[in-house]
DNA sequence: ACTAAATATTAGGCATGCCTTAAAATAATT
DNA sequence: AATTATTTTAAGGCATGCCTAATATTTAGT
């Protein structure tokens, strides 16, 4: 077996499974950008972790294996129990979880993501709505779920959850908290701006979302 | 300043705190095996921290700069309140915690300690007894504390602390768990027996200490 | 088909932290 | 003092993960 320790491993597959998560074609230069990392730097990664059987390749794209994909699935799942635990019991400020838990998922052992578990009652979802792989519960409103970016001025929807890469938008993350547009909020579109921007209500607070950020942002409609 | 993430100059200054705090002469011998290093190895890492100014020589002693002394004592402080954390609300049993710690310690956010420290009460000592540095609440007993080793057959004492050295015995600890013997527990010294163990009474169990940590646990006489 | 853009690899380096083996320096004992 | 034990350093290596610069190799766009 793989030793305790190992972030960069873990990182390289986390983000390959998200890629594939997220419908992207999952190749060094996704991967690349994600890690922020240089393609050498990657094309050395990538060639031991096929060596070492977590990653095969068909022509440019990459494929977890099965041991590579548990690993992968372990390490988003401590990241998102991290942050369920840093937000509901520790009270770290919603924008601040996902940084602190990218250092706590390598670092959790399985006994104490166990009680975590125990603790939260085996929540089904982070804080930014995205599910919590092996949790008994299930989203029921995946299907539901849509981009921002897809509704219409007076659409009246429930902030459902906010992808991966998103999180990683610290700005747009701190100004989200700062209104309380945070996923289960009930918002309602304002205007959709020439420029991409959506301007948005949130409990009477008016809130700006970023261009890119409203392809990032999933929402359910309200009746 | 440092960087985030290092792990290692953290533990050569935190074990060069404990060791000082123990009484131990701090000498690179000393670090290697606290740290199971090589002396090579260590001798190699010292150079670097005096280097960066983190430590510095009298002759073969070792003194951590002021620099180094806050950087210490924030590990310390770290590790001590992910023990707490670990053991009062996330659950994990008594012996399980000083190594997850061991690790927590090096990932924890200032921010993160704060909402500890907020969420715990500002404790003043670790779920083995030790003080966590920077609380305001002081250990009233810290000099009626005396190892057991110095106790007589038939004494009744309330369990204290144990070193960190002691927390690594991960066998001894397990079975202190076992019979509920923590700190703050009440026992009697049942024997001293020829080869330097004691037996101990815990709540009608009975508990074998090894000779070698019997100096490893400090004791308060009870009336 | 042909050029431009995107992607991947090669080659050569580098810092970090470890290690082993061997030699030197100190300290402790007899 | 001489010897033995402890401690430290020197020398040479190694794996991990990064990097830059330069070179292929694809894939797309015109």
């Amino acid at each position: 077996m793989r030793d305790e320790y190992h972030p960069p491993l873990e990182e390289y597959l986390q983000v390959i499974e998200q890629l594939s998560d997220e419908g992207v074609t999952v190749i060094q230069a996704r991967v690349a950008e994600r890690l922020n990392k240089t393609a050498p730097s990657v094309s050395e990664m990538i060639e031991r972790l096929v060596d070492e059987g977590y990653v095969t390749r068909d022509g440019r794209e990459l494929q977890l294996t099965s041991n590579g994909h548990d690993v992968a699935r372990s390490v988003i799942r401590k990241h998102r129990l991290a942050e369920r635990l840093l937000a509901d019991v520790i009270g770290l400020p919603w924008h601040l979880i996902h940084e602190e838990a990218g250092r706590w998922e390598h670092v959790m052992s399985d006994e104490v993501e166990k009680r975590i578990v125990a603790l939260l009652g085996d929540p089904a979802t982070c804080p930014h709505g995205n599910p919590i792989p092996g949790s008994i519960h299930e989203v029921s409103d995946r299907d539901e779920q849509r981009p921002m970016a897809d509704g219409d001025e007076g659409d009246v929807f429930r902030f459902a959850r906010l992808t991966e890469e998103a999180e990683t938008d610290f700005q747009s993350l701190s100004e989200f908290n700062e209104v309380g547009f945070l996923p289960s909020a009930t918002a309602s579109i304002r205007a959709k701006n020439a420029d991409g921007t959506i301007e948005l209500d949130v409990n009477g607070s008016s809130l700006r979302i970023r261009s890119k950020m409203t392809r990032q942002l999933f929402v359910v409609p309200v009746a």
